[in-house]
DNA sequence: CGATAAGCGAGACGGTACGTCAAGTCTTATA
DNA sequence: TATAAGACTTGACGTACCGTCTCGCTTATCG
């Protein structure tokens, strides 16, 4: 049996859509309210439920609709230092367009398998285009081995979503990546004679 | 004319703070009522505002408590490595006496002076222990120069903060601080004789 | 377009109604509070204040229901004193019903159309059934001419209220029908005669 | 032993009373808090306390003090009818006196033995004038025997009470006194001959 | 082509929690 | 030592919004 009854409007999802994300970039998470979502929308709280399971879930999909992540692209320039500082600046990207602290309230009420979405659809395709970078570097010889892909991936990420989110200095795609690639010591080979013998040497 | 008027019972902000924490770890920020707090804590609503203006006061009040930012010491144990890793861990800790998910929520309800507040009494404490273990580490020379030491003390801090946050991957503290001491390139040397002429050399 | 929206729930009108009656009877009016109404009717305040604008309006909803002015029927006896007396008594159930207090309690706070209400709905219906015994007794030639029947109404009324008002003193209807109906002075010829020549006679 | 410790200030009762009679009349008796109060009297709240337990023991002293119960004379000028009409405008008078609606609610909220003062101080000194009113005309033989003088009272005194509270219609005082006076049968004669056998007669 | 089924706008529903007002009490400093 | 002053704890307030439900209607597929 085929879909019977009344099909749904389509253009209400993307009305309901455009409304919260404009409410959301007003008031912020906490004070966004389905009834003024419905109201800006032109449409009614009924139809948001049923398209929407909950509050979170519509504000994901809002979130999700702006990042737009099909449109993220690995950049490809063939130079570490290129590619992972436009690799920082996807991150960037994602993240500002997002008003600043809805994903952490929105994180906060997510549990079960919405986490789970909002995890897969809001912040793996930043981190698998940069996954990607490295994994291309690492393929040309330009890294050391040795290296957790993830380990890598996060400290970008993290980085740029830290400083997005509490907003107390700005961001430097370019310093944290030479910091990173070039490593923070003085002088690798000391650490190796002393008492604690970390190994800091390079392979 | 010195204090007139009865004092506030003192037995209640603890009680109020402790409920605040226990409701805070048992259903999360999101779904945190006054008057459940007020029932636990066997106060009521008004005398909890009169203590803190706001829920997202009182919350932040409950996790300065449970941080316990005066307990924190900088580790000094002369090596880079070593005050790292429990520098890293000073940040595991104060991530990990909060729900996760609330740093998020919380701060995204914290504004004007009560975002300062937050970020001075939930965040400054770690990052200036870790702070002081790097400027100590450049002091004797273990780092190279031209560091930035918040952008150091940030990859830590954010790395620690975003997978506490997040839980989608383990933390391993060494792991981090030896990719940050010893860089992420198999030879420096290498990308300063290509085109874009990167400068990874140490000096 | 007809009537829209979810009907109401028209089992919880009756509760919040036999609920308020319960707790005016038991605690008073001064003492009547909305939660404990909506606690006892099993519902909320919300559902109370959507049905009844305001406390006043709630009790006297309450009040009219208990007094069932429908109910109310002038007597026909063909005899004055018969059907006054029982008139009178029609104010008696009409005020026993009403805890005492109450309704002066209740008065007070009514204002503008409430007030209206308040005299349509719980003291015309006794007053309309004691005005018509008094119309149908000056028909038949029982009453002297030129009675004011708000007076008359008034003056059995206002008794009745008073004495269960104030509980200083029981009632008796027929003495009271009795005392009216005969008048009080000895000899009222006597004072036609006198310097001040009030006119007591009966025609 | 004497009265020790600081005495009070004797110009506080005068200021709450003052204060309370006003707000009494501006807002009615519902919406007086004593906050406002001791704000118009400058003073505190635990100051009002001192000298009223309760907020209906503050209003029924501010009321007595307006009535002035005192000053009420029972008049002498040997005309039942004169002494009558007096007797009422001394019930007018005292119920003018108060805010309209403010005697029901007072007396809504008056227990026990505040309950008994309510009645002594604002109740009987009316009343106690118009008994002895009708005492005197008893003694005269102005009335006929048999009156029992609380019913007669109170027939004047709660008819202007009825009026003053609710209002819905005006007061002639003269009117009253002579329908109580003449009574309101036509003919007496006409009740004792028929079959109820009712004792209308004057003797 | 009529019956069936689902979605629609509309809006009120039952109910949780809010943030505030004012009652009455307690404590400290003052006279 | 009892007062005046002031801050206190607490019950109740009236409201905002949640997520759901009912209505009368519209738009589609199915028999």
């Amino acid at each position: 049996m085929e879909r019977t009854g009344r099909p749904r409007d389509p253009t209400i999802d993307g009305a309901v859509l455009d409304a919260t994300a404009d409410v959301l970039s007003q008031v912020g998470y906490a004070r966004l309210t389905l009834e003024e979502v419905a109201r800006r929308a032109g449409t009614t709280k009924p139809s948001i439920y049923r398209r929407w399971r909950s509050r979170p879930e519509l504000v994901l999909a809002a979130l999700v609709r702006r990042l737009d992540a099909g449109s993220i692209r690995a950049p490809e320039s063939g130079c570490v230092v290129c590619d992972l500082v436009a690799g920082v600046e996807v991150f960037v990207t994602a993240f500002r367009r997002t008003p600043p602290g809805v994903l952490g309230a929105l994180f906060a009420e997510c549990g079960g398998e919405l986490r789970e979405e909002f995890m897969s659809t809001l912040f793996e395709p930043a981190r698998r285009v940069v996954g990607e970078v490295v994994e291309r570097a690492e393929g040309r010889g330009d890294l050391r081995e040795g290296l957790d892909r993830d380990v890598v991936v996060d400290l970008l990420g993290s980085f740029v979503h830290y400083r997005a989110l509490f907003g107390h200095a700005s961001m430097d795609a370019s310093e944290v990546v030479v910091t990173l690639l070039r490593g923070m010591v003085a002088d690798p080979t000391r650490f190796a004679r002393r008492k604690h013998r970390h190994d800091l040497s390079l392979s």
